[in-house]
DNA sequence: ATAACTAATGGAACCGGTTCCAATTATAAA
DNA sequence: TTTATAATTGGAACCGGTTCCATTAGTTAT
């Protein structure tokens, strides 16, 4: 493997002028930039990045931090984003915020904090870092945000750091998944949740029940079954709903997926969706499409956001001026899940 | 942030003696090792990764490359690797082999291949890869391995590279699904195959063709869709085989998503799933148990094996000892999509 | 007590970049 | 042509670790 001293010598230059030719940065000549180039290309030279970022104190990466309940974040949006840093040379490092312990400090308590294991990441060398979900609590965020500037929160709104933060507008979303329902006429409706212990589930859980509320629709607790998002507790979901006293003709789900368990739950016990019991999801999943009955669902642009975000912590991290979206519009799909009881 | 120099001072020793309590390698009597962890506590420090990475010429970080087709690889895989990971400190960074082109180098095909995607990987400073999926020729692969010795096959197979590879018996797996089908009672079977162009896709559905041959069973070419594990090609596929005049009782689906979508389309069409046509899934992902109805498929230990690999490629980058494991048995799963017509 | 060996230690040199400053060359203005 | 100014250039010093070698302290055998 060829270092700059290498190249330099077989360019007949100096040194500082092949690093000044590799960041781009410094004047060279258009001969100097050509021989340099010349002999880059014959060394197949390329810069060691160790060295680069010892000496640059940029690491050049930077980190997806996230937990099992941060949400949908799958292969694919990590590699959009990846693709969003290709053109820079930045890599990407994944980490989960659940870590049981760290062993290499045993007079830490057990449980490593999420503040902790943030910490961490930093401190193991990344330039910037995605904070994905809302499992820390706004003051832990402001306080690592103190430290460490270079982050950007992902599915997560803290109105003290403004255009750091991508998310949805969970509570609309709630509330026009609410909305469709009522429309379609329906006024018994009863809920499975998602995961009511992130802002995220708890936005669109309010938006939802203030929909009903707005419509002087009551919901009784009976209809309210806390779920997490899962396959298993939308199944469990809807089983319960089914064995309470009170009556409805709908639900709304935390997420498709719960919606697809609770559809498959209310089928095996006799009851037909849309036609008996309406059911609302929420993500537009691309299994959406594909249950029985296709899903009438909440539909919100996550890739996109993804991409805003990242753009947002390039150029926080590394002086950039790319363009950041921050508004991100959700959309009501009609499938075949509700019916309209007006009809 | 504090050096080692600064520990050095601090404890009273020289640096390399810090060094060496860093590594742990190299003789400390206990009275320094005290005085030294003592500092590094004082003063909070963490060894700079970048240095470390620079004079040792390991990276500390480990890649795992794979493309859209590569198969399933989902969070949940992606965190187990990652705690098996952690314990030695070691990072993992992603990245896509379908990107379309490295701007920096544009003598280049405006393609990159794979090999030379991967080349970036290392370049860029990883001790090792773990390659998931097989769309990489064999024989670049083994020129690939013969470069950079550390890599890791995941569900791929090369007869020339045993104990770097990781992966099912996808054709026992076909054979085993189809068997499952034969078994019970179905032999006018279809199937929506998966992404032929890759040996895992392959190897199923060979393992399905000679079950089915084994047991004098003709499949025509009417009743063969290719497919290639989306939902969509799931749904085209059922509707592809139904336009058909060749009539079946069963379809083998190269994944859980296909048979899915397959499902959807039947059902739609007026067909009754086990009752008119069974199907066969493949994966057991989480949604098999949820579809309407539930999904006989073939179920397989994915993450267990990821875990394999990754305990495999640390021993070869890092010298280590980890216990591995090749045999990875897969299961038959029977749920309610598979009628028996001896009945 | 001394020799012979081993364990422990300090620190220079090095890994391969970036940065900065002094020196040189090119260009423009007078 | 001379001078002022700007553009290029070379390379020492540095980033913060690891390694190796020379040196010193500690142990055991004689």
């Amino acid at each position: 493997m060829s270092t700059i001293r290498d190249v330099a010598k077989l360019a007949g230059v100096g040194i500082g002028t092949v690093s000044r030719v590799l960041s781009d940065n410094g004047s060279v000549s258009q001969k100097t930039l050509a021989k340099v180039n010349d002999a880059m290309a014959a060394l197949n030279f390329t810069p060691n990045s160790s060295a680069r970022a010892l000496s640059s104190k940029k690491y050049n990466t930077i980190g997806i931090w996230g937990t099992e309940t941060s949400g949908e974040l799958d292969r694919k949006t990590l590699i959009k984003i990846e693709h969003e840093l290709e053109p820079f040379n930045i890599k990407i490092i994944v980490t989960d915020g659940d870590k049981k312990s760290t062993k290499n400090n045993t007079h830490n308590s057990p449980r490593t904090t999420h503040r902790k294991s943030i910490e961490n990441i930093f401190r193991s060398g990344c330039d910037g870092l995605i904070i994905w979900g809302s499992d820390i609590p706004d003051l832990e965020i402001i306080q690592i945000e103190n430290e460490h500037p270079n982050i950007v929160l992902l599915n997560n709104k803290i109105d003290l750091l403004p255009n750091k933060c991508f998310t949805f507008d969970h509570y609309q979303a709630g509330y026009l998944a609410a909305k469709n329902l009522i429309d379609n006429g329906h006024t018994k409706i009863a809920c499975i949740t998602g995961w009511l212990d992130t802002d995220d589930g708890n936005l669109r859980q309010q938006g939802f029940l203030d929909a009903l509320n707005d419509n002087n629709i009551d919901i009784p607790n009976t209809l309210i079954f806390e779920g997490n998002y899962t396959f298993r507790k939308g199944y469990e979901g809807a089983l319960h709903l089914l064995n309470q006293k009170t009556p409805f003709t709908a639900i709304f789900c935390g997420n498709d997926q719960s919606a697809m368990a609770a559809i498959s739950a209310l089928t095996k016990k006799g009851f037909n969706v849309p036609n008996d019991i309406s059911i609302m999801g929420y993500d537009d999943m691309n299994i959406a499409s594909y249950t029985l009955p296709p899903l009438s669902t909440i539909q919100m642009p996550f890739q996109k956001m993804a991409i805003s975000a990242t753009r947002r912590l390039l150029n926080l991290c590394y002086n950039l001026d790319l363009e950041v979206n921050y508004d991100f519009p959700i959309k009501l799909i009609n499938r075949e899940s509700v019916r309209n009881l007006k009809d």
